[in-house]
DNA sequence: TCCACAAAATGAAACGTTTCATTTTGTGGA
DNA sequence: TCCACAAAATGAAACGTTTCATTTTGTGGA
C-alpha cells in the first residue's frame, strides 16, 4: 500500500490569501469574518484539501476511535452486538476499530495495549479471560457482561437474572410442569451467570424439583445431552421433563435437534425457551426457537453511551436492561 | 472520553541518558551499541512507555489501519467474511477499522472519504451503490464481487460462473430431471451474476429447458416464490420441477420452508442448492441447506493480499477463488 | 603514543495541525 | 478627522515522532 500526497492547511492559506490559523478556524467553526470564510472554503474545494488525522490526533490527542473487543463476528449475537455499536458509534462521529480476539488471552492483551498505546479513545470490551490487571487506569472502558477481579470497569448487561426468571414463568404458562435447565459455561465470572439463579429463584417460587445439566464447554455438550436424555426416560420412552430453558439459543437448538433427532416433538412434548434472540439470516429473519431475547441494540447503544460520557466523574458500575420473550417455534403459544 | 497523559521519547531519553535519535533507533530496530540498547530498553520498561501513533503517523503517513466497507454484520456472509479480514490483517500486523455502510449510497460515500481523508491505509470493500468515481486515485483499494464503471478496481470473487454449473451438475448427479433457479438480485453489476449464467450453461450443456425466478429485489420475494410455486403444480399436486438452485443461501432456505409448508418432502420430491455456504450458529456449525461454498477465508485473505502489494505496480483486475459443493440436508446425497 | 577511519551517537529540522499572545483592521462616537 | 475599543487576523510555538547531516567515540595499525 504506497504513500497518498495531500494538500495541507498551508497550501489552503496560500491559495486563499489568509494566515494560517484563519484556515484552521474555518475547519473547526470558530468564527471568522463571512469574506474570509468563503476564501478559505473556496480554496478547500479547489485544493480539495483534507485535514490530516495524524497531525490533528498529535495537538488535540483524540483519535475518533473506538476499539470494540470481540472473540468474533460469525457467531451471531456477537455479529449483531458489532453491528450495532458500529452505527452508535457512527451517530456520534466515531469509528469502529474491529478486534476480534477469539476468546485468546494473548490476544486480547495485544489488542488492550494496543489500545492505551494511544491508537483510540476508549474501549468496548466482551471478552473471555480475566484481562483485568491488563486495562491502563487511563483508558476509558465498557465491558459487557463481564467481570473483573481487581479493577472496577463500568459494565452492561440484560438484566439475566429477570431473564431466566421470565423463561420459566413462560414455560409454565403454556402449560409445562417440570421445566429443566441446560448451561455449558465458560470458567469467567459474568452476569450471564444470573440467568442460572433465575431458574432456582423461579423453582423456588412456583414450588419446582430443580434438575439441570450445568457444565463447564469442554465440546462434548452433545455427549453429555444424550446422557441426559437418558437417564430422564421412562420405561415407556417418555420424558421426566416437558420444558427446557437453555442458558443460549445455541445450546437449545441442539438440544432441540437432538429431541427431533429420537422422535420427540417439539413443542408438543417438550417446549424449548432459549436465551439471547439469535435469528436465521440476521436481524429481520425468525428466531431459531423461543428465546428470552437480549436487547442488543439499546445493550451497544448503552455501552456507547457509557462510554462517550466518561470523563473522570464515577459512570455507573453496572446496568441492566431488560430481556424480552419472543416466539421462536418451540413453545405453545403460537405466532402472535 | 478524557484524554490520556503518557511518557514521550523525550523522556526515555532522558531516563536513559541518552539522545532521542537513540531511543529512536532501538524502538524501531535500527543497530546500536548494546550497552545504549539496554539502558533504553530499561528505561521504556521503567516509564511504561508506547509510541505515540499520532506522531508516528504523522512522519511516516502511515497508520497500518485498513478500512472494511460492507453492508452490515448480521448477515452470516458478511460477518464471516469481516471476521477472516480482521484475522488476515491482524496477521500482518495491520488493523481493521470497520465500515457498516447498510448498503446506503450516501454513508458508502462518507467511509470513502473518510478513508481518503488519510486515516487508513486501504479500503477493502463490498459495496451495494456505484461509488465507482467517488474513489481517490491514490487510495489503495480491493473490491469484493462488485464491478464499478469508469474506475479499474481489483476486484476477487468466487468462480461463480463455475459455481453455478457445478449447482445443476450434482443436482443431476443427485437424481434431479428439471432443476430450476431462484434469484433475487440488486441493480449493481457483480461477479455473482455470473450463478445465472453458470445455470444457463448446464442447461445448454445437458439438454434441460431453462426455467427460473430472476427478480429485482423488492421485498416480496415470498409473495412471487408463491406464484411461481403455484404455476408449476400439477394438477394432482405435484410439481413439475424436482431441484432448485438458488442464487443464495437464505433465499433457497426461504424456499424451503415455503415447500415444507405446503407439504412437500425435501429433498425426497424437490432438491434444493443454495450458494453461500451460511452456517447455522457460525463457523462450526451446520450449512442451513446444502450449498456451493464461497472459499470465505481464502477470499478474505486474498483481499488482503492484493491490498498490502499494492505499490503503483498493475494488480490483478479480477481473481477468481473456487467454490465447492457441501452437503446440508436438501440433497439426496446424505452426508458425508 | 598518534593517526585515520569506521561506527555510533547526537540533536535540529520537519511532518501538519491547534493554540494563543500579539498585531491589524474596522466601527462608532465626539 | 481622530480616538478608543472590539473584533478579526496573524503566525510562532508546540504536540511527539523520524531523519539525517554533523560530531563524537572507539579501534587497529604504524
Amino acid at each position: 500500500m504506497t504513500p497518498q500526497k495531500a494538500p495541507t492547511m498551508k497550501d489552503v492559506a496560500r491559495e486563499a490569501g489568509v494566515a494560517l490559523g484563519t484556515v484552521s478556524k474555518v475547519i473547526n467553526g470558530i468564527p471568522v469574518s463571512e469574506r474570509n470564510r468563503l476564501k478559505v472554503e473556496q480554496a478547500i474545494q479547489a485544493l480539495n484539501y483534507e485535514v490530516n488525522t495524524y497531525a490533528r490526533g498529535l495537538k488535540i490527542q483524540k483519535s475518533n476511535l473506538v476499539a470494540l473487543i470481540i472473540p468474533n463476528t460469525t457467531n451471531p449475537f456477537f455479529a449483531s452486538f458489532t453491528d450495532h455499536i458500529e452505527s452508535s458509534l457512527y451517530k456520534r462521529g466515531l469509528r469502529l476499530l474491529l478486534c476480534c480476539a477469539d476468546g485468546i488471552p494473548q490476544k486480547e492483551i495485544d489488542y488492550l495495549n494496543m489500545a492505551a498505546n494511544n491508537k483510540v479513545d476508549g474501549v468496548i470490551a466482551l471478552t473471555y479471560s480475566d484481562i483485568g490487571k491488563h486495562i491502563p487506569p487511563s483508558l476509558p472502558m465498557v465491558v459487557f457482561d463481564r467481570f473483573f477481579e481487581n479493577r472496577v470497569i463500568p459494565r452492561v448487561a440484560s438484566d439475566n437474572f429477570a431473564g431466566g426468571c421470565l423463561a420459566i414463568e413462560k414455560l409454565l404458562e403454556f402449560g409445562c410442569r417440570h421445566p429443566i435447565y441446560i448451561r455449558f459455561h465458560s470458567v469467567f465470572p459474568g452476569e450471564s451467570d444470573k440467568r442460572k439463579d433465575g431458574y432456582l429463584y423461579a423453582c423456588e417460587k412456583y414450588g419446582l424439583e430443580p434438575d439441570y445439566i450445568d457444565e463447564v464447554d469442554r465440546g462434548d455438550r452433545l455427549q453429555i445431552m444424550k446422557e441426559f436424555l437418558e437417564k430422564h426416560k421412562r420405561p415407556d420412552g417418555s420424558l421426566t421433563f416437558d420444558g427446557v430453558f437453555s442458558h443460549t439459543d445455541y445450546h437449545g437448538y441442539m438440544f432441540y435437534r437432538l429431541l427431533l433427532s429420537e422422535g420427540y416433538r417439539v413443542p408438543e412434548d417438550v417446549q424449548i425457551i432459549g436465551f439471547d434472540g439469535i435469528r436465521k439470516f440476521g436481524s429481520d429473519d425468525d428466531l431459531f426457537i423461543s428465546s428470552i431475547c437480549q436487547p442488543i441494540e439499546l445493550l451497544a447503544e448503552k455501552c456507547v453511551e457509557i462510554l462517550t460520557a466518561m470523563d473522570g466523574t464515577p459512570a455507573p458500575c453496572l446496568t441492566l436492561l431488560p430481556a424480552q420473550y419472543r416466539y421462536g417455534g418451540t413453545t405453545r403459544d403460537g405466532k402472535r
